[in-house]
DNA sequence: CGTATGCTTTTTTTT
DNA sequence: AAAGCATACG
């Protein structure tokens, strides 16, 4: 990290105007020092983005009297806020403690559990997570007779997050419906939210979606913020999504809702270039759209870089130069052409994983790079397996970042649910969750008549539970009855605990012993149980940290940082509402490893490599990079190929990927990569292609193909896509030496060869263009576009009414 | 009600 | 390859 621009620690609290401008760029001068209307910061990569935006807010401070109490500073993830706060803190001292910098969504928690009375909710309501969604979503489409082969509820939680994006409220959303999907989407949004109303809880989307509202719908409300908040800045601008404009909207305020009240000053900063997140509903419109929507809008562009060299910049800048519809920015820097990238083409996923470990050692034994400096990217988060496998076997030190993450595990989430009801008893999906966790003789059937009770009851599946307690409950078995007694009887004395005031910790440890949910565990020879024993410690211990980290911040006089009036409603620090809190709005990238291992003075701690996603990866600088799996399927997705909006992302992607590097680059890619169980084969991505080919020193190139390739082109290698028993070593002994130049090499069952981007025409469907190939031998299918007939997926195998063209 | 077994699906990317 | 889901049986 550069803490080239940091003032000393002991520094003025008040810097000087010079101080704070010296060392900038006369662009990035005008975007600190600029006044009196909406700015819009087009920051590329690694052109002093935060430096910006940290300066900005301390020349408020500094220069034009603005009070700490007035800025707002929203970014996406936790890390980048405390990032932005600790850098502020570092120019201005303790009174940056006094600002709001937070991500979007502990921003909307913090007004809602305020103002949560006002949208008749309690302030103690839970965050349910794209599990619980679908969980709920689950339960109401069955409640729906809908059927869960032909509508699955992660398509229709996507559709109705999709609505939330998009700030259409169920109503609206079933007066709109236009077709049979619609329809029912919409049907299953009335109820689950209503039944989201009924649990005290909000999903991710309504976080923002019901701010909005409560904004929109409560003037008074709104201006209490407005008049609060004078400076608003938005890092990441061009991932922000409709929901997320609107609010900003809503909290600046403008000149016709709020006449007698100048709207705040508004400073976004974003790069279309890096947009990644279409879809979950970013639109780029927002950014490319900011001077139409604050009219004397002020646009400053960065385009000098700081961070990499001008080969990798030249690479990044090849690349997205062939977006369509794209406006030109090119980063350049003074710093020099530096190392070329390195290319590598494997065998297979192994082989590449090898000759990655193998550059990331040599380069430490030359001393050219600590482990903490290397960072391993990959486009999807199961490719990092292959890794793993090999870092650990030469005992590479290595972190994983994201993936199958930690709060998500399914021990760790009982035990959340467990808390979340001792702090939210209506939280009927944590409920029904942990109700036979572990197994207590409350099964399907149970439950079932206890939720059909509740609902004609019309009370909540708690209050339904206390029913079946007193016998009220018709159709329950004696059996099940006395089963949910001490269930409820075992929430109660839990309850007792909380109500106490034990620390999370020790809630956590009386939940694990007095459930049984350990015991069982420990009883248990799969030996995966005695994994999820030592998640449940270490989540112990994270919650004894959480409640020792906030004593600590909180200080000697109790004063919080972030407290400047006590707002109703907010969670005691430490408690367990504000540890459910903190739990339900972590991001992975907020655990990723500093950047500069951690070097303390004492001895030499080379620290970790990082193994991530490329979408992860975002915001983060190395100095080594290494992007791996570039193929056509892989990255760009199988699923981008046939799309050129969802291609132009990938490329985006790419974009991202290269510019996180500031001396070295590494590209490789791989012939043959087992995908769920077969082997697949991949041609090279088209990014490849698009790299300048003097900028690439190729170490190893894909084996000349004796068909004589197509589809070789530019200067990078390009295997001929054709099919052939490479790799893999033992796999199969059925190698395709000698066999016809198209290589047929698995197995002879298969019928037709079909790459993505193949024409072909069927007997019934007629025309069309491959999109997707999966499986392979006796199993490969391929998917086809075939226009209007819209897309099929066919197998391969045996004689199929198909031919190629 | 709980468990075993076999069948299906799964791979984007994440606050 | 692995995990979730439905069905059948104890």
């Amino acid at each position: 990290m550069n803490t080239l621009f940091d003032l000393p620690a002991d520094g003025p609290a008040k810097p000087r105007h010079a101080d704070l401008l010296d060392d900038l760029n006369p662009a990035q001068r005008e975007a600190v020092t600029h006044a009196g209307s909406p700015l819009l910061v087009v920051a590329g990569a690694g052109s002093g983005k935060t430096r910006v935006l940290t300066r900005r807010i301390a020349y408020l401070l500094a220069e034009r009297d603005v009070h700490p109490g007035q800025i707002m500073a929203i970014t996406f993830t936790n890390k980048a806020a405390a990032e932005m706060r600790e850098r502020v803190s570092d120019l201005v001292g303790r009174r940056a403690n006094a600002m709001w910098v937070s991500t979007f969504h502990s921003m909307c928690v913090r007004i809602l559990r305020r103002e949560a009375k006002t949208l008749d909710m309690s302030s103690s309501f839970s965050i349910y997570d794209s599990d619980d969604t679908k969980r709920l979503i689950t339960l109401v489409a069955r409640d729906l007779d809908i059927d869960p082969k032909k509508y699955a509820a992660r398509t229709l939680a996507i559709h109705i997050s999709n609505l939330k994006n998009e700030l259409i409220d169920p109503d609206k959303a079933v007066a709109d419906a236009g077709n049979d999907l619609e329809r029912r989407v919409a049907e299953v949004y009335v109820e689950y939210q209503r039944r989201l109303n009924q649990a005290n809880a909000f999903d991710f989307d309504d976080l923002i979606m019901r701010t909005v509202e409560l904004l929109q719908t409560f003037p008074d409300v709104a201006e209490y913020y407005r008049r609060r908040f004078r400076h608003v800045l938005v890092d990441e601008y061009q991932d922000t999504n409709h929901a997320q404009y609107t609010l900003i909207r809503e909290l600046v305020g403008t000149e016709e809702n709020e006449a007698e009240l100048e709207p705040a000053e508004l400073c976004v900063v974003g790069d279309a270039d890096q947009s990644i997140y279409a879809f979950r509903g970013a639109t780029i419109r927002n950014i490319e759209e900011f001077e139409r929507d604050f009219p004397n809008a002020r646009t400053v562009l960065l385009e000098q870089n700081y961070r990499s060299t001008q080969t990798i910049l030249n690479a990044a800048n090849a690349v997205i130069a062939r977006n369509p519809n794209r406006r030109a920015k090119r980063l350049w820097t003074d710093s020099g052409d530096g190392e070329k990238i390195v290319g590598y083409v494997a065998d297979n996923e192994h082989d590449e994983a090898a000759f990655v470990a193998g550059e990331i050692d040599a380069l430490a034994d030359k001393g050219e790079a600590d482990y903490s400096d290397v960072a391993v990217f990959y486009r999807t988060n199961n490719q990092s397996r292959v890794f793993e496998e090999i870092f650990i076997r030469l005992g590479l030190p290595y972190k994983v970042v994201g993936g199958v993450r930690f709060y998500e595990r399914r021990e760790v989430r009982d035990m959340l649910a467990y808390l979340r009801v001792l702090a939210n008893p209506e939280d009927t999906v944590s409920l029904r969750r942990v109700l036979n966790v572990p197994k207590r003789g409350i099964g399907d059937r149970a439950e079932a008549v206890i939720a059909t009770y509740a609902e004609r009851e019309r009370i909540s599946f708690a209050q339904a539970l206390r029913g079946a307690v007193n016998g009220e409950v018709p159709l329950l078995n004696p059996r099940s009855a006395k089963a949910i007694t001490g269930f409820v009887e075992l929430m109660d004395e839990l309850g007792e605990i909380v109500e106490s005031g034990a620390e999370v910790a020790d809630i956590l440890e009386a939940v694990l012993e007095r459930t049984g949910y350990r015991a069982e565990l420990e009883e248990s020879d799969d030996p995966q149980d005695a994994s999820r024993v030592e998640n449940l410690t270490e989540l112990v211990t994270v919650a004894r940290e959480f409640t020792e980290f906030t004593a600590e911040v909180a200080g000697p006089d109790g004063e919080l940082p972030e407290a400047v009036p006590v707002d109703p409603g907010v969670p005691e620090p430490g408690s367990l509402p504000a540890f459910l809190e903190r739990v339900s709005l972590v991001a992975d990238a907020d655990s990723i490893p500093a950047a500069d291992g951690g070097d303390d003075g004492e001895g030499h701690d080379a620290g970790v490599v990082t193994l991530m996603t490329v979408h992860t990866a975002k915001g983060l600088e190395y100095p080594v990079v290494f992007g791996t799996g570039w193929e056509d399927g892989i990255f760009p997705h199988m699923r981008a190929l046939g799309d050129p909006t969802e291609l132009a992302e990938e490329r985006r992607l790419a974009y991202v990927a290269i510019t996180r590097a500031r001396k070295r680059f590494y590209v490789s890619r791989s012939m043959v990569r087992s995908a769920w169980g077969q082997p697949q084969m991949n041609p090279a991505s088209r990014f490849l292609d698009e790299l300048p080919a003097d900028l690439v020193d190729w170490r190893r190139l894909a084996p000349s193909s004796s068909s004589g390739g197509f589809g070789s082109s530019g200067g990078s290698p390009r295997a001929a896509t054709t099919w052939g028993s490479r790799g893999g070593g033992s796999s199969s002994p059925s190698r395709s030496a000698g066999t016809s130049p198209f290589g047929k090499g698995w197995k002879d069952t298969v019928a037709l060869k079909l790459d993505v981007g193949d024409r072909v025409s069927h007997d019934k469907y007629g025309l069309g263009t491959v999109v997707a190939c999966d499986g392979a031998g006796p199993r490969a299918t391929a998917t086809i576009d075939f226009g209007a007939a819209g897309k099929v997926r066919l197998m391969l195998i045996g004689s199929v009414p198909m031919v190629k063209l």
